[in-house]
RNA sequence: GGCCGAUUCGUCUAUCGGUUAGGACGUAAGAUUCUCAAUCUUAAAAGAGGGGUUCGAUUCCCCUAUCGGCUACCA
């Protein structure tokens, strides 16, 4: 086989948010690209001038940039082989609209939508093909006049795809080998419609993918029914020595089950199935997002890579640079893999761990600050410092550290009965002339001093040092106690027990 | 309905004819501990069913079942 460079496409329908299943297709065309310093291209299909939405164009560049998957050319990018944008290729694909009206592999049909419905209902699966178009009208059936009349008139029509029956069309697979549809199966696909002067997808998509150069086609599975239909459109043009390599990806199905995963689900499931918060211009919806929900994009990119495929080995945390060194089309699985939500907990639980306190604390500060606190970054680190371990999502860290900011105004009534006992308050006030004798509030020699005088005296080790932990914190939960001293400070611990004591008796 | 594809623990998956069928998430137990987590250790947990081929099938073939996709002047 010839060498060949790689150029791939990342080419989404602006018809919404770019839900993650299509991340996953953008993110395998990205890393296959990298990693055989291919370029890969940002097309956009917008030929469905029905369904446009504005803003998803921008949406989805901001999505994938987020993500990390850069292009190399295409819609914002520039590049030679451009328009990049579908809906401003229309005189492109005219021109190959009339080669294959010219070389007999295409026709001129003028059915309405109103007796292509008749038909369907007169005739149980009625196929528009080699068995029934020679009683339908178009440019087979009509003479050259009547055709030419009918357009002059301004009759509407579409030009349809010339399949010839009874033959095996293969489509060799780098994911699943070799498929064989018959291509009497297939349908006289519309590849044109007058009404707009713009093809469908499948013209448009073959005569783009052959002027661009594109060396292989990575996309969903719901593509592979049609491949045969255009691997005969390469043929038809000529082509098929320069056809692209396909590979269709297995689906993302929905956690639960039944189909694959669509926008809905989301919300339905309680996770987003988009990478950014989406608001839907025409109905005004708001789907959650990755971003906003606290995602690391490190974590929703590894953890979408292993979603239908592995390096073969048990190594699961990957930077982008790990998966595209290790990154295989041959090792994609073939089967449907069901979204499984907890696993991405679990992937940005390590991505967070991998960040250092610092960085984590700098995200968190804006949150604090939301709640109207002030708080110096060191301290804020610090603060981190101690959580980090426990949360999965950077949001998750409020609850954990808002005792730090405010002090209880009640404790825990369940710890209070099985803590504070008789007689513990008193114990507190000898705790606090302890702390208020202490060299240093540093976790180590604090503890060294307070748990001597625990046991010293005898007392319950776990009964004290939870009444401590209600007096400082308002429950039983949380870090290791003296770390928590240590930050908060003497002053504000000692202020804390004082109250605690005065509250409880 | 037709066509195509798929089928290993609940989930994501490894295995490219010979394994005690491995790993991860989740679950459970234990360790640790001032608490809750985190962490570590351990455990339970799988080849859809039926036929072949073979000395030997999770692996190859066929049938069935199930799931999924496609079947538009949508992509």
């Amino acid at each position: 086989m010839e060498e060949r460079k790689v150029r791939v496409r990342f080419a989404p329908s602006p018809t919404g948010a770019l839900h993650i299943g299509g991340v996953r297709t953008a993110l395998y065309n990205y890393l296959y690209a990298r990693q055989h310093g291919g370029d890969m291209i940002f097309r956009i299909e917008d030929t469905d001038s029905q369904r446009f939405v504005p803003g998803a164009e921008e949406y989805i560049m901001e999505a994938l940039e987020w993500l990390g998957i850069k292009f190399d050319e295409g819609v914002g990018y520039g590049g030679n082989y451009g328009p990049y944008r579908q809906s401003e290729r229309k005189d492109i694909y005219r021109k190959y609209v009339d080669i294959l009206l010219e070389n007999g592999k295409g026709y001129i049909a003028f059915d309405t939508p109103e007796e292509l419905d008749a038909k369907r209902n007169e005739i149980a699966n009625f196929q528009y093909d080699a068995s029934t178009r020679m009683s339908m009208r178009n440019s087979l059936t009509m003479s050259a006049d009547e055709v030419n009349a009918a357009i002059a008139a301004g009759e509407k029509y579409v030009v349809r795809f010339k399949i010839e029956p009874g033959e095996d069309v293969k489509v060799n697979d780098i994911i699943r080998g070799e498929v064989v549809i018959n291509s009497s199966i297939l349908d006289d696909k519309v590849l044109y419609k007058s009404a707009d002067n713009l093809p469908t997808y499948h013209l448009a998509n073959i005569v783009d993918d052959h002027l661009m150069e594109v060396s292989h086609v990575i996309r969903g599975e719901e593509w592979l029914p049609s491949a045969p239909l255009h691997v005969l459109l390469y043929r038809a043009f000529g082509w098929e020595d320069t056809m692209p390599r396909f590979a269709h990806l297995p689906l993302l199905l929905k956690p639960d089950g039944k189909g694959k995963l669509s926008k809905r689900d989301g919300d339905r499931l309680g996770f987003p199935v988009f990478p950014l918060e989406w608001h839907d211009p025409k109905s005004g919806e708001v789907s959650s997002g990755y971003r906003e929900a606290g995602y690391l994009p490190e974590a929703v990119v590894n953890f979408l890579a292993l979603l239908g495929w592995n390096p073969g080995n048990d190594q699961e945390i990957m930077s982008m640079d790990e998966l595209i060194k290790l990154f295989d089309l041959h090792r994609c699985s073939k089967s449907g893999a069901k979204f499984d939500y907890e696993k991405g907990k679990w992937f940005n639980h390590q991505y967070l761990q991998l960040r250092s306190d610092r960085e984590v604390a700098e995200m968190f500060m804006p949150i604090v600050e939301g709640k109207g606190y002030k708080c110096d970054i060191e301290t804020l680190t610090r603060i981190v410092s101690l959580v980090k371990s426990r949360i999965n999502f950077v949001n998750e860290l409020w609850e954990q550290t808002a005792f730090f900011f405010v002090a209880p105004t009640e404790y825990e009534e369940k710890s209070v009965r099985k803590r504070w006992d008789e007689g513990m308050a008193a114990r507190m006030e000898e705790l606090i002339a302890i702390i208020e004798e202490l060299p240093t509030m540093e976790s180590k020699a604090a503890e060294e001093v307070v748990l001597g005088w625990i046991t010293e005296k005898g007392y319950h080790m776990g009964n004290v040092m939870n009444a401590y932990r209600l007096a400082v914190v308002g429950y039983c939960k949380g870090p290791h106690m003296f770390d928590i001293s240590e930050i908060m400070g003497r002053e504000e611990t000692v202020a804390r027990l004082r109250k605690a004591i005065e509250r409880l008796g």
